[in-house]
DNA sequence: AGTAAAACATGATATTTGTCATACAATTTT
DNA sequence: AAAATTGTATGACAAATATCATGTTTTACT
């Protein structure tokens, strides 16, 4: 019982601690937690790793909406606008997610108003995040955005002792996040390189010259 | 009361009735109603007209991120994530809006959880609108996001007797919609009107294929 | 009504970005 | 370990779009 007197505040560590009552499983990275188009009967709570929350457009381009870590729910939005998925959440990273049913949210929904409230900023939040997004991806070049999406990486997900990001994207996922084509943003990565504004070693990535990225932006 | 049992639901003709009991305020074309960054004390309701929520881009224009009608809220995220806003709300029309201060609002989260609920799922109608919508900015080429948004004004705002579109935008505020420069948006409309898939009478626009527009989407 | 300002339109040109082709490197499979 | 697949890289070119210039039309103003 005290871990679901812990969800109602919906702070990240504390939904962890409820979602240990609930039995995790392991989605491997690459793997599909759901599809777009599907339909959940509950939401998922990631207690480790990260996915990536994308729509996959008429050009057969993927664009990713969004990376989402632990702490974080999936599909709360499906799930109170009683709709299908518009979607897709798949792992950039081994995962440890749990489920919540429906029902359960639902009963928290009616008991506790805090939790409601709580849900609401976060879907708030996306919302902010999303119209900002929107704006980027209307009026900011696409070396902008590289620059800014590079930025974020870093301080949404940290950087390794040797200064690169932890997060691991495919040059295919980061220009999936900025709307561009990969062979662009391979290209910009190079020019950003050569530039000294980061340095590539093999996978990894190292911002060395954030004033500049930042004067860019 | 009757008027306040009825917000609950927040049906948009309710959503107006309970307006209804307070004073609403007249908002001439070109008006702010609040600019990015106020920090609202209240939201607004829309009992008639129409708005744009905006946000400035570093290379000063004005990216449009969604028009806002009869019987919708102003200011919801804003007032839900205590936040100031990030977009300023601005009247495309003659207008007429009320206010409801924050306290009021917070009493009915707190006394219906149906209000709470609605509310929510209004959020989340936003959020998937966004999502779409930065999938189009990514993906989509002016010609094709264009055409998707005559087709949307028409299904969103209807047409006069004469087939020609209900709201009026200036060739500036289409450019803000989709996510270009005025000139290649005038360019784009002539162009669709030489090709007889609109028709171009002074200001007004009238969808004359919609077929084939649809087909470009 | 006459003037100023704003909105609309279009051409010429520059810039950005996408596409296609190809090559090499890294990873996975057999 | 070899072969196949996938990811990364880069050049050449094409297409899309922005910018600048300029003229016309419409709207607003006093």
């Amino acid at each position: 019982m005290r871990e679901f007197s812990a969800i109602k505040a919906l702070n990240k560590d504390e939904l962890i601690r409820m979602a240990d009552c609930k039995t995790s499983f392991l989605v491997k990275k690459g793997e599909t937690i759901f599809g777009e188009g599907d339909s959940l009967k509950g939401i998922y709570c990631i207690k480790e790793g990260i996915c990536k929350l994308s729509k996959l457009s008429d050009n057969g381009k993927d664009q990713i909406v969004k990376l989402v870590k632990k702490g974080e729910l999936l599909g709360q939005r499906s799930l109170i606008s009683e709709e299908t998925t518009n979607l897709s959440a798949v792992a950039i990273e081994d995962m440890q997610v749990c489920y919540i049913p429906k029902q359960e949210i639902l009963q928290f929904f009616n008991e506790n108003n805090q939790f409601s409230l709580n849900m609401m900023k976060s879907v708030c939040g996306d919302l902010k995040d999303a119209d900002d997004n929107m704006v980027n991806l209307a009026q900011k070049t696409v070396k902008q955005r590289l620059a800014e999406t590079l930025l974020k990486l870093e301080t949404d997900f940290g950087i390794h002792e040797d200064g690169s990001l932890k997060i691991q994207l495919s040059r295919e996922e980061i220009a999936g996040m900025i709307g561009t084509a990969t062979e662009s943003c391979i290209r910009l990565l190079s020019e950003f390189n050569k530039d000294g504004w980061i340095s590539l070693k093999g996978k990894k990535i190292m911002i060395t010259n954030k004033k500049e990225m930042q004067r860019l932006i």
